[in-house]
DNA sequence: CGGAATCCCAATCGATACTG
DNA sequence: CAGTATCGATTGGGATTCCG
């Protein structure tokens, strides 16, 4: 493991900050949306190709890219049907779902106070 | 020539959905960290040096516009002391300190998952 | 069907210098 | 002290095209 320089302040950066790699993961456009399809799913299954129709926008490769950083990260499984056409599945795993609780809490706190910070905007803009 | 029809980004999709833009926010690099060192000063205020002082690596410009964005979004607020030098004392507002509960939880993810991501990744490249 | 490769624009961010 | 202005390097990510 890095071996974190736990001294009292980090160097230039601090790349041992957890919390700075996580939301530089979830806060890449269509991870957080990935998840979330994900979960709704719950054990479920979800084929590339229906992924892509319940995330309006996404388009192939950042789809593509998106998944593939979750497998890397451990947080979603790809299951690959080796048929032709290839059928590809993918789901959370039990470290994906354990992220879905705080991002659900987020996603909460943003649909309750996002207008609250909408009307802020505008009023700081008169 | 005519330009790609861009400026659409915002309109394009769901311009409605509340986590997207709230993850805009906090997924900026340095958005979170203000919010985390304000609310560790709990009600009290703290002012732009102490401020720098306490986040290692962030620029006296990163810093400016970060605490610009968080005021204008209602989250942050700027009270300055009409001395010679100024004195600017930042803290959170109520709001701001209602993000820093969902925030904290995702904090708290990180410092306890990270490391198998971590060990996802190595895996994944061996 | 599910990608991989390529191109290119736009936004982010850091360094530096200047100001009230 | 607390910003503001400008520049340039880097990155994110969309469109398109090609492949097994």
């Amino acid at each position: 493991m890095t071996p974190s320089p736990k001294g009292t302040r980090g160097d230039l950066f601090d790349p041992a900050c957890p919390t700075r790699k996580l939301l530089d993961r979830i806060g890449t456009k269509w991870t957080s949306m990935v998840v979330k399809v994900l979960a709704e799913a719950g054990a479920g299954e979800v084929r590339f190709a229906e992924l892509q129709r319940r995330m309006p926008g996404v388009s192939q490769k950042m789809l593509s890219v998106t998944l593939q950083s979750l497998t890397r990260d451990g947080l979603v499984e790809r299951r690959v049907e080796p048929t032709v056409p290839p059928r590809v599945h993918y789901c959370l795993t039990g470290l994906g779902h354990s992220l879905e609780v705080p991002l659900a809490a987020l996603r909460t706190w943003a649909e309750e106070n996002m207008a609250a910070i909408d009307r802020a905007n505008a009023a700081a803009l008169g």
